[in-house]
DNA sequence: CGCGACCTTTGATATGGATCAATGGCCATA
DNA sequence: TATGGCCATTGATCCATATCAAAGGTCGCG
């Protein structure tokens, strides 16, 4: 059946270097002030936020959301990647997505986090209490548009994603991801496949990429090596992938005929 | 490994009856006027989304939403139940959730529908164009707050869904289905368990279920079958089930310890 | 430069669930 | 009450992927 992975999270509790609030000034140095959400805020609005921000630096492997924990803060990634899972208790993970820089996180969530999110490397993020928040949304409704999309967006890529685990093969699910990665990294547009020979940085383990495709790590590997053989792909070192006929991967990612 | 599930859906075109734009008062006698979205409207809010909306009956497996088609509607389901999917060119299909009333559908959706429809039973339904809904956010923040919510809460289903999907075993994914289609219908509360005993209908075909569950129809028999052997549920007929021991299906449902 | 830890790849085998096949049950229609 | 069609169940077999096992890479550190 399904994989019991080794449970490889050492989550030592780190403390958290709660620096100083953010202001206007600050967020204009801030490498996601120009992605994602904070993107779509006039200087005022993103000022107005500020206030009720904390800035906070995790280093690697930090897990800074627990499923089940009072859900008490939305976060926004100004900088490195985290990894956002379920679990079930005999260590099996799910992971449900990534974020990067620019990347609102906490929407999934009741009065409880329904989901876990980790660092991937050194983080830095803006933290919000979820109460402050609202009053934001009271001052600036065009937030709670933006976040709307931001929502609507991931339910997208949700179904797509339920789509591949349901009912996608092991070499379906490889093809899919590369090309959604491509996407993601905006080496080309969304629903437009990237060109031929264009090399992407991949900073995932094998063990994220199995548990976010639901295989197992050999099975991956094995995926890989099989699209490297055919020639669709290559592989110059573990972390860095060169499609070379996006075309190909489409035809076996959506099982054109 | 997978299945290519014959394809059933005989997609008749059939032609939509255009009925008369309802009123605030036509509202009043709506299933749905308390039901979703619709409930957390005053009157004159209703009354205001009322007049840019239609009303639209359908009959038994329509599919009124086609993925790929431009997404120039919203829909709120006044009575009957649907199917939301998406599916591969060979007809493997993936249920991704179904919609009954009071339901708000087409979030998923960028500037084409990511996904189709398909009623289940006679449907009706009012139907709004995306744009006209734009002039009534403007108006009415509260409503855009409220689909903020609804968002939110199909994302914490959807990455329960993909948790399933990638990492439980068929009569996992089973006692889950059973689970929080017991919470759906309202018969426990949200992360309560329902009393033993209690009994639920099933409106959906085994089809339905392996295709939301990402297994074959057989396999979603023989679970249900062994199940039912064990005496954790009892099948007094194909669109009934009763839940005899919701504690050891949670148990096998999360994998408890 | 060499050692060791960890991760990835590759190979051999096992198995859960898919596929193929047959039977059974239910309902609608005559 | 009989008949046919559709769907569900059950059984037999197969296969894609998991699991188990071993070897190969890579990188940090002494």
């Amino acid at each position: 059946m399904t994989s019991l992975n080794k449970i490889t999270d050492f989550r030592r509790p780190v403390a958290i270097n709660l620096a100083a609030r953010p202001t206007a000034s600050s967020c204009e140095d801030c490498g996601a002030r120009h992605q994602g959400l904070c993107d779509a805020l006039s200087d005022e609005e993103v000022g107005f936020l500020a206030r009720t921000a904390q800035h906070i630096s995790l280093q690697a492997n930090t897990v800074f959301i627990e499923e089940g924990e009072a859900a008490l803060y939305f976060y926004n990634i100004n900088s490195g990647n985290v990894r956002l899972f379920k679990s079930l208790p005999d260590g099996r993970r799910q992971i449900t997505g990534f974020a990067g820089p620019g990347h609102f996180l906490g929407l999934a969530a009741t009065s409880k986090n329904m989901f876990s999110a980790e660092t991937m490397e050194p983080v830095k993020l803006c933290r919000f209490s979820r109460s402050a928040i609202a009053a934001v949304f009271e001052e600036f409704p065009v937030l709670e548009r933006k976040l709307l999309d931001v929502a609507m967006h991931e339910l997208v890529l949700s179904q797509q994603q339920m789509l591949l685990l349901g009912r996608k093969t092991a070499i379906e699910r490889i093809a899919s991801f590369l090309l959604s990665w491509a996407e993601r990294l905006e080496i080309c547009a969304s629903g437009v496949l990237p060109k031929p020979n264009v090399s992407m940085p991949l900073p995932l383990s094998r063990t994220d990429l199995a548990d976010y495709l639901g295989l197992t790590i050999e099975t991956v590997s094995r995926s890989l090596s099989h699209l490297k053989r055919e020639g669709l792909i290559d592989i110059p070192n573990i972390h860095e992938i060169i499609l070379l006929r996006p075309q190909a991967l489409y035809d076996i990612a959506e099982a054109a005929v």
